[in-house]
DNA sequence: CTGAAAGCGCTTACAG
DNA sequence: CTGAAAGCGCTTACAG
């Protein structure tokens, strides 16, 4: 057991600088009503003695927390490497934005249901939770939705649940650009791989950004189904095998994620169907695996800075009793090069 | 600002149990003094009541804390999204055995030099601090080390600092792991791709792993050494522009790093040189970006988990003012498509 | 501008 | 097995 030796107290500053424990207290918080001369004094002599303030100790009197939780759902295996790359950029976005806001944040990794955890704001570790991970770990999104409705201050990204505030990505603005820029380029026959009935409502939102813009356009709206079960790799992969198999004329894929697009990217490879000449791909997150395909893979990115200040203030408005709009995450169109710029039709497959 | 309304204390369930608040503390807490059909009692009043233990001032009481801080270090720009996957994984290690062991994660992402801060020790926050991230924030491990210097407790990932105590991964096994495999594969003309006065050390340290598997097979060891400057994934490729400069003869390459490995792929893919049929590449990481690529990257990974363990306790020796013996993360060679299995010797290029 | 005093909600010797 | 009491190290009215 570590003992705490010789650790100063305000009292022992206040003794060495002559004044009250209070007033050592007000000068290091930095009350005005102490005078400057009295602050700097007082300040110094806490340096000499290494004297901090006591975050416990601040917090029980002051009632003031300054935490927040963020909790990151994984699969219920709980293997930390097969947590997405997305939802950790939005993990460091949310920490860089609540320390922004001067906020500490006490994360945790939680998949084994037997192990979920949303003690933080009754026990007053946090002022609330933010909660980002796995879909597919319904149980624990269950959780904290049933957390949510007792009460307990939740914002999430991505939520399957609806018992759950949450902030998105502007996912039909994205779609609409990325299929905008697929018309730029000279494609015509889009197809959008996906997943209609998907606990993420985002697949569902991209779908209808895609369906919009292909509807402006005077062209028919065509999704392939992801089948459910395997990664979403996989499903990328499956779904190029299904397009083809079924003879069907497309030269170009959107796909509701990144993985999706990179599965059906490296399917076309085996097929020997050339990217960005015989088909386009777009994909959806930004992923730093898009960066590093071949070919490197045109996306559509959402403003991890943004999503992480959103999540955040969500979570104080929901604390303060307000309802905001609905937060959405700004999205940009990142084009690499699994697409053409502006160009004539191309010929695509199966035509 | 939040009120706490009508929050229960211990002193609610102890006038609703009939006992003092005393005996609610310790039944609570599980103390076996207290009868155990007492302990039940209380528990279930507490229930009732929505009570739960104040997490500040049953620490400001016993002292004990049941945090510790982990710290990652970004680039200076603090943009969360160039922060290695590699930290990422680590940083979901080191959560979960830190709650493993009974500890909470206070979790910061720490670039731009005026914002540095380790206070989690001496306001109490946590026990101590893990620092990971990249080594290419010196000043930043600079500020660390001399936090150390000063007498926090840290343990670090990847030190380029010798103020810091630290774990790393067992990096000479995991080169000689390396080679061997490369050897088996029938390769012969194995060059290392990394950086020989670098401030990472594990760089110095795969370097050797190499140099004594190759002098161990009584072949000579060659380095190519990584340009300053640019990123790992740029360095990898400029290396082989060089190796195929200078044309010198190689059938395999070991690189120091997976983004030095993933480079070097892309390079040799554009001058047309087949992985793994002329040349084979082994990386060391287990970054996810080696399963994307093509070939899918063999690698060297680290056992992460036991990695994140390692962290954990190496801080809690410290903390008990013990130094344990040099902690190494055990590694182990993972397959995939960029190495061919045993053969006969390759051609290689340049020969 | 500063001090004396109360008290945040607990844990933990001490006594019985 | 339980209670009365002290006290962890602060913050914050209140009074001057």
């Amino acid at each position: 057991m570590v003992k705490q030796r010789d650790r100063a107290t305000s009292y022992d500053v206040a003794l060495a600088a002559g004044v009250s424990q209070s007033t050592v207290s007000r000068a290091l918080s930095g009350d005005p009503s102490v005078a400057a001369a009295t602050r700097e004094r007082i300040a110094e002599i806490a340096r000499g003695l290494n004297y901090h303030v006591d975050a416990a100790a601040s917090r029980v009197r002051s009632g003031r927390i300054g935490t927040i939780a963020v909790v990151l759902i994984c699969p219920v295996q709980e293997d930390v490497r097969a947590f997405n790359p997305f939802h950790y950029a939005l993990l460091g976005a949310i920490c860089a934005a609540a320390s922004a806001r001067g906020l500490e944040t006490l994360v945790s990794f939680q998949g084994a249901q037997d192990r979920l955890d949303n003690s933080y704001e009754c026990t007053r570790r946090a002022i609330g939770t933010i909660v980002i991970g796995t879909s597919e770990n319904r149980q624990a999104w269950d959780f904290f939705g049933a957390s949510a409705r007792a009460g307990e201050h939740i914002v999430c990204w991505g939520a399957p649940s609806d018992d759950l505030a949450w902030v998105r990505a502007d996912n039909e603005a994205g779609a609409r650009l990325a299929v905008e820029h697929l018309l730029a380029g000279g494609y015509r026959r889009i197809v959008c791989i996906g997943e209609a009935d998907c606990p993420q409502r985002q697949f569902a939102e991209r779908y209808q950004g895609y369906a919009e813009a292909m509807a402006a356009a005077g062209l028919p709206a065509r999704m392939v189904e992801a089948e459910p079960g395997c990664s979403r790799h996989e499903q990328g992969r499956r779904a190029v095998t299904q397009l083809l198999a079924q003879g069907e004329a497309f030269d170009a894929i959107f796909a509701a994620c990144d993985d999706l697009a990179l599965g059906a990217m490296a399917q076309l490879r085996e097929r020997g169907i050339a990217v960005p000449g015989q088909v386009g791909v777009v994909g959806f997150d930004g992923l730093r695996g898009g960066v590093l395909s071949v070919p490197a893979l045109t996306t559509i990115e959402p403003d991890f800075a943004a999503a992480g200040t959103l999540l955040v203030d969500q979570l104080h408005a929901q604390l303060a009793g307000e309802t905001g709009p609905a937060p959405r995450a700004p999205v940009a169109l990142v084009v690499r090069d699994s697409s053409r710029g502006r160009g004539p039709s191309v010929a695509g497959v199966a035509a």
